[in-house]
DNA sequence: TAATTTTAGTTTCATATGTAACTATTTCAA
DNA sequence: TTGAAATAGTTACATATGAAACTAAAATTA
């Protein structure tokens, strides 16, 4: 009954890697970022924490760097060098907050909002490039299914760590 | 037309990253990777190159490192550095290649079998509680839109650094 | 068969990343 | 108030990673 499938169940003491879930989203997700992340470098000298902070800034901002973190869901770490890397390349401004000078306010300098502008096109054209191999229909449900694993996957992640 | 969408077009000059698909797919494979990872240290001080390595020598060894590159899509320097940590800890065993001898064999110790045997149903342990989010129906569409995926991602990137 | 090129794998180096420790400031409680 | 606890963000450290240079052996070619 499973001997014409495309995906026969190994033997339980076997694992093909292939076809393993973990593995064919880490494979897809390096094979996109990287691809994206020389395109960035290359025209712009950023890094993807460093573009990712900037969309973020370019949609929501002005930000406090935790706010920032909490738009990227990235390490609070990974933010602070990430603006102090655009701080030097003058794409960010920061100010501290007059109300609370523990924060500080990130906004994109008027050259930051002219790099948003020129990068943004590009990141949706990598997205429609990459899903030119999806029909509408399968890009919506491939949208559905991401959205239901990660909310497992945080799930699963937030267990292990209070366990 | 447009307006009842759970996902309404930004204008042309933001971007929301939580709706753009590098960026779910980068997100969603870092938390499942970081779950894995962290059992894989805690239970048995491996690491996910570690662990890989042994799968694809538990599934097709005996190989040499490059055959063990290509079946895990990692790099050259990532398998051996695998490769030497795996040696230390006896999972693994190194023999030189009588018909060549640049090239070396590796195999699972008979210690490295066990810790396979092991580790195998914990693997798929992880994977069927992420994929407990879908059903059947929807674990076999999301296979098959993750391999257009890849195949379109793997075109892009060969593209790219050809170009 | 000697010289050149290619291949397998390792080491070096420069960079990226996250955890933990730290500084500065604010909030809370006695 | 003032001293303890919490919060925002940075710095230091330890580890991971990949590109490029390197070593050793095999294949090619002249």
């Amino acid at each position: 009954m499973d001997s014409g499938n495309k995906h026969p169940k190994e033997p339980d003491s076997q694992l093909v890697l292939e076809q393993f879930l973990p593995y064919q989203l880490s494979i897809l997700s390096n094979t996109v970022s990287n691809t994206i992340a020389r395109e960035y470098r290359d025209l712009f000298g950023l890094s993807i924490p460093e573009w990712r902070v900037m969309a973020v800034l370019g949609r929501f901002g002005p930000l406090t760097a935790s706010e920032a973190c909490d738009r990227t869901a990235m390490d609070k770490v990974t933010v602070s060098r990430a603006v102090a890397r655009l701080i030097e390349l003058k794409q960010v401004r920061r100010d501290t907050d007059p109300n609370d000078r523990r924060r500080s306010i990130l906004k994109l300098t008027a050259r930051g909002v002219r790099t948003h502008r020129q990068i943004v096109p590009i990141a949706r054209g990598h997205e429609s490039e990459l899903a030119a191999a999806l029909t509408q229909k399968e890009r919506r449900s491939l949208d559905a299914l991401l959205a239901k694993l990660q909310r497992r996957a945080s799930e699963i992640a937030s267990q292990e760590s209070t366990a």
